[in-house]
DNA sequence: CATTTATAAATTTTT
DNA sequence: TTTATAAATG
């Protein structure tokens, strides 16, 4: 084989690359070329005349395996790394069980929702059950989600996650069982999966006695990026997809495990000799990223960590600039800075798309964000709040997905509460008028000779339209015609429909950017009456149509949404942006994998890095100082990390009330001695200007009381 | 009686 | 910006 682009690697990236039959692990630091071989490895794999269709690559998003196929492709030459089967586990698992799902009983049109959604149906459960009556506080619905998520994904007893992770949660344990218990049941009679049901399923796909084997000797080759991140399922997941074939090629750095939020568990590296008996280990150290200091800095960081790491990362790249420890006396300072040195750069040349502002959580950046605006600096964000989940987006999506699986209550509900007149009462009411078992000739009649017995909801309203309130009529007939308009059915009259129409025509043929405009005529007048600010969020509804624009399939369209949500303005904007230049505003963890000429790293304080909620124990301020790390390493050339001294606590009132903040103790005085200090005494308003020490004294008081 | 409106309180990270 | 509860309304 010519490969010249293996000449290009070091010799244990070769190593990786080349590596024969068998199980690798390859530990791989920041910025040590781990995209880089593994697109090679994929490569080097098409080299060897493998079928691309036999190679399974398992990435942490779906950006990231679209850039390894393109620059898997772009070596080999040959453009067919396309046919990869390339993903998130939970993609990957849901095209699988579209494909065998039905061997192992899965309901053939069940749909995807997303933890939103799963809070949601939480609630109705929770409200049903009325748990939360007493004075005793319950877990909100966001809670709970998180905590059977956690359950489900560690593969522990609830107990055990509870005491751990949401120990003030211990005393409604057995009420949290109960709605666990009713989640699940109401999960299968919906038809509805979650995100870890798709890895669960996925789990027992693989164990099924001639499917699991049929699936395990489908792929020759799997590949799997960001081990440190994946959790007890997914390693589960894994093993039994290698019952009859042992190639399997991990790639990781337990140094950037940050998900344990999702149960993700370094163990699964530690333990992958184990757990893959026989499997070889490759490590990267040699860091091409950042220069020495940048990366003499982040390993600082890491050597206080309690836990040993498995490597030490080198550079070659020299360069006289340390980074950068900017002390500003607020967050205000910390805005303009940051805006000063990023207009710097630019000017000396750095595009702004070579630039990114990181933060630990998504509203750390609202300041900046007004101070972009105001400035005309074009930026995008990642992290944070996302698109869908606004309130009129959701709206829309649950029309659509009512008629993908209408046996969808939570879409049901949601679209019903947006009638006036109608609220949770009268819609719990008309949702059981529909889902009540029928006549068999009438789910022949709605199913179309159907096999199944259920007459679908749909069709039921349809075709006998349970009574509303006076003042919902109309709104509830034009939602009545809307659907009947998407699925191309006509609506009987009158209650007495004559009884020889044909199959009907279904609404399938329909694109989807049409069904969504038909909905709009029903749905823009409640809309317009329900947000105040109407006109804005119309946009949202308009970009909504225009991704729509470009699919065939509703179920592709609505999975792809769940699955892939747009993380960032930027996938939403049409071609005219997209040679714009603009800078990165992320958080850290959607940071993960990508680098900048310059970054700056926001609130380096106590109580933001680390973060005050994951203070609780240990592993959590551990896995707090990672976070840091992966958002110096980020950096190529240029880093800066921010440290304002006072923090307003202007929650509810707009009073003048501080408090004085301490630099994150993930940077003690030996680590700040590698880094360039500068404090800006130039914009400090001299009135509140007073010496450090008195603010550290205050500071220290403060953190008496402020916990 | 059910729905709507008013009021007060709280806010990590994501497939 | 959302969410739980109380009061007002139809």
């Amino acid at each position: 084989m010519a490969l010249a682009w293996l000449k290009d690697l070091n010799p244990a990236q070769r190593q990786a690359v080349t590596f024969g039959d068998g199980t690798l692990l390859v530990v791989a630091g920041a910025g040590t070329g781990k995209t880089k071989t593994l697109a090679c490895r994929v490569a080097f794999l098409l080299e060897r005349g493998i079928d691309p269709g036999r190679v399974l690559l398992l990435t942490f998003t779906r950006r990231a395996a679209a850039e390894m196929i393109s620059r898997a492709d772009h070596m080999s030459g040959r453009g067919t790394a396309g046919k990869l089967w390339a993903g998130t586990f939970h993609a990957v698992a849901h095209r699988l069980l579209r494909l065998y799902g039905r061997s192992i009983g899965l309901a053939d049109g069940f749909s995807v929702m997303d933890q939103d959604d799963a809070a949601d149906l939480m609630q109705l459960i929770r409200l049903d059950l009325g748990v939360a009556k007493g004075d005793r506080r319950f877990p909100q619905k966001a809670t709970l989600a998180r905590m059977y998520s956690h359950t489900v994904n560690a593969q522990r007893p609830l107990r055990e996650v509870v005491e751990r992770y949401f120990p003030w949660c211990a005393g409604d344990l057995e009420a949290i069982g109960a709605i666990f218990a009713r989640y699940g049941e109401r999960k299968i009679q919906q038809r509805l999966l979650d995100y870890d049901d798709l890895l669960l399923f996925w789990k027992t796909l693989c164990s099924a006695p001639v499917v699991g084997r049929n699936l395990a000797d489908r792929f020759d080759h799997i590949l799997v990026d960001e081990y440190q991140d994946t959790n007890a399922l997914q390693a589960d997941i894994l093993r039994g997809m290698r019952q009859s074939h042992e190639d399997l090629m991990a790639v990781g750095d337990d140094a950037q495990s940050i998900y344990s939020f999702r149960a993700a568990t370094v163990r699964n590296m530690l333990e992958f000799p184990e757990r893959f008996p026989g499997a070889r280990v490759v490590t990267l150290e040699q860091n091409y990223r950042s220069t020495g200091p940048i990366l003499a800095a982040s390993n600082a960081v890491m050597s206080f960590s309690k836990e040993r790491y498995t490597k030490e990362l080198w550079s070659q790249r020299r360069s006289e600039q340390r980074p950068v420890l900017v002390t500003c006396r607020d967050e205000e300072e910390q805005t303009g800075m940051v805006c000063r040195h990023i207009l710097e750069h630019l000017e000396q040349g750095v595009p702004l798309s070579e630039q990114a502002v990181l933060f630990r959580a998504g509203h750390h950046s609202a300041m900046l964000e007004v101070e972009l605006a105001r400035r005309n600096i074009p930026f995008h964000k990642f992290g944070g709040l996302k698109f869908l989940e606004a309130a009129h987006i959701k709206d829309l999506l649950a029309f659509l997905r009512i008629l993908e699986n209408p046996f969808d209550e939570l879409s049901w509900f949601r679209v019903l509460l947006l009638l006036p007149g109608i609220g949770p009462r009268t819609a719990r009411r008309i949702l059981d008028q529909l889902g009540r078992p029928g006549r068999v000739d009438d789910a022949a009649r709605c199913n179309g000779g159907g096999r199944t017995r259920l007459a679908s909801p749909l069709c039921r309203l349809l075709r006998e339209p349970p009574a509303v309130p006076a003042g919902a009529k109309e709104h509830f007939g034009a939602l009545r015609s809307a659907l009947a308009d998407c699925e191309g059915v006509p609506l009987p009259e009158s209650s007495s429909a004559s009884g020889n129409e044909t199959a009907v025509p279904s609404g399938k043929g329909l694109p989807v950017r049409v069904q969504i405009e038909r909905i709009g005529v029903f749905y823009r007048p409640i809309f317009e009456r329900r947000y105040e600010n109407a006109a804005m969020r119309l946009r949202d509804l308009e970009q909504l149509e225009q991704i729509a624009a470009r699919y065939r399939s509703r179920r592709q369209f609505i999975t792809d949404l769940t699955l892939d949500p747009p993380t960032a303005t930027s996938d939403l904007a049409g071609a005219p942006h997209r040679d714009e230049d603009y800078l990165t505003l992320s958080t850290i963890h959607s940071a993960k994998g990508c680098e900048w000429h310059s970054v700056h790293v926001l609130h380096a304080a106590d109580g933001m890095i680390p973060s005050d909620m994951a203070t609780g124990d240990d592993a959590g301020i551990e896995e707090e100082r990672r976070l840091l790390y992966v958002a110096m390493t980020r950096a190529k050339d240029v880093l800066y990390v921010y440290f304002p001294l006072r923090y307003y606590h202007r929650r509810w009132a707009h009073g003048d009330a501080h408090g004085y903040a301490q630099l994150t103790r993930f940077i003690p005085s030996t680590v700040r001695a590698l880094f360039e200090q500068r404090v800006d005494r130039a914009e400090v308003d001299p009135s509140s200007d007073r010496p450090a020490d008195v603010r550290n004294t205050q500071a220290g008081l403060n953190r008496l009381w402020n916990c």
